[in-house]
DNA sequence: ATAGTTAGTGTAAAAAATACACTAACTTGA
DNA sequence: TCAAGTTAGTGTATTTTTTACACTAACTAT
């Protein structure tokens, strides 16, 4: 039985929540139709699996050192085991009929931080909207679906939502991520004394500029201590 | 790789949270202190997650039938290469130097309606107080301490602390259920108030009897479509 | 100067959380 | 049969949180 960690990478970019997926590289002399998937490979016998998924989401993409939280472990029998990538597999392990059990783990970053970089099986690194997810490998679609539900519940407890922003922001842009998030309409006061009230923001001495209406104040996380 | 899958099932008995723990067996001719861990094995080829855990809980304890959630998995390379379990592992495993990855389960149960039955590899099956656990084989205290920790979040989000009641509880049983789980005094109007809120239990036609102070009232879980 | 656009702000009402203390109903034993 | 012991059961006032809601301010472009 073989072991993997599957990423779910959310970015936000002003407008869309989106997803990072790969295109699988196509097995050589087969003209298979590529397939996208979240970035995922099988675990090495001695790391451990958070190691794992910050190694593998960095040799996929070439994304460093972001924070990856584990969600759910999915373990269906056949979970790999679908025509649809069996030639995939043949070509890229060593074991492609081994059942694979698979940990999820997600993340949040900013786009504008990272730059992916497909490499070893990845052929494309690309971002994806959340909500035109095309049909992925393996049970992608699931893992996905999952990691979505538990984004959306540790942003409404825990605030995480700054991640996907850049380092100056203005309140407006924050309630936009919320509401893209969870892709609902939020009150604007009532949204502001939310966040305010946690604590987690701080004004900057800067406005918006070049803007064609009046200017926004600009925020940023607040630091720990400070 | 293996990949396991370990049970914590708590229990509630009117005055301790326990939980449900095997004895190893020891390994024929050799006289290992033994040691008690969580009901858990290896999954099998063609089982899912879920089937296995389900498996596993009846093969080492009997008890069956229970719903069981995935809570979290564990995969330091080295939470079964210790030393204290290294015969137990040499004379119950095929490959006992395999690296082996768990997936945490934990469940709910009333203890008067399940009388764990020791099999397998397991020599006693014993409901043991949470708050005096001892130390157990492999990573097995942290798995029970990270299960503690989400028993917790979840009876205070979806308030599950019914299953562990007989059928027909007062009011004073259920919050001191509460209190003992979250191990906090609660206030006893405020609590009523709040279940009572929830809509999820009624009270019966019945009262308590024999008891040396005033009787009373039962209630019960409501049912969904009533 | 005007039109277009988003920023920014307060308040009243309802709901939820908290703190708090006495009477009621049973059993037992004198 | 009554007194003592025990837990059940109940209400209210206060604070905090949540919700709903609409207008003025500041900038750009024409």
């Amino acid at each position: 039985m073989d072991v993997s960690v599957d990423c779910v990478v959310f970015g936000f970019d002003d407008d869309e929540l989106k997803v990072l997926l790969i295109e699988q590289k196509q097995p050589d002399g087969k003209t298979i139709k590529p397939q996208k998937a979240v970035p995922g490979d099988l675990v090495q016998e001695d790391e451990g699996l958070n190691e794992a998924a910050q190694r593998i989401l960095k040799e996929l993409t070439s994304l460093q050192g972001i924070y990856l939280k584990q969600f759910h472990s999915f373990g269906d029998p056949n979970r790999v085991s679908g025509l649809k990538d069996r030639d995939w597999l043949r070509s890229f392990r060593t074991h492609p009929e081994r059942r694979v059990i698979t940990v999820g783990y997600y993340s949040l970053v900013k786009m504008d931080d990272f730059n992916p970089q497909a490499a070893s099986f990845a052929k494309k690194a690309q971002w994806v909207d959340v909500y035109k997810i095309p049909y992925l490998a393996f049970d992608h679609n699931e893992i996905v679906a999952e990691a979505l539900k538990v984004l959306r519940h540790e942003l409404m407890a825990d605030h995480i939502g700054f991640e996907l922003l850049p380092e100056k922001f203005t309140l407006s842009q924050l309630q936009k991520l919320y509401e893209i998030i969870l892709d609902k309409k939020l009150d604007k006061r009532n949204f502001r004394k939310n966040i305010l009230r946690t604590n987690t923001v701080e004004p900057l001495e800067e406005k918006q500029s070049g803007v064609l209406h009046k200017p926004a104040q600009l925020f940023s996380v607040k630091r720990k201590n400070q």
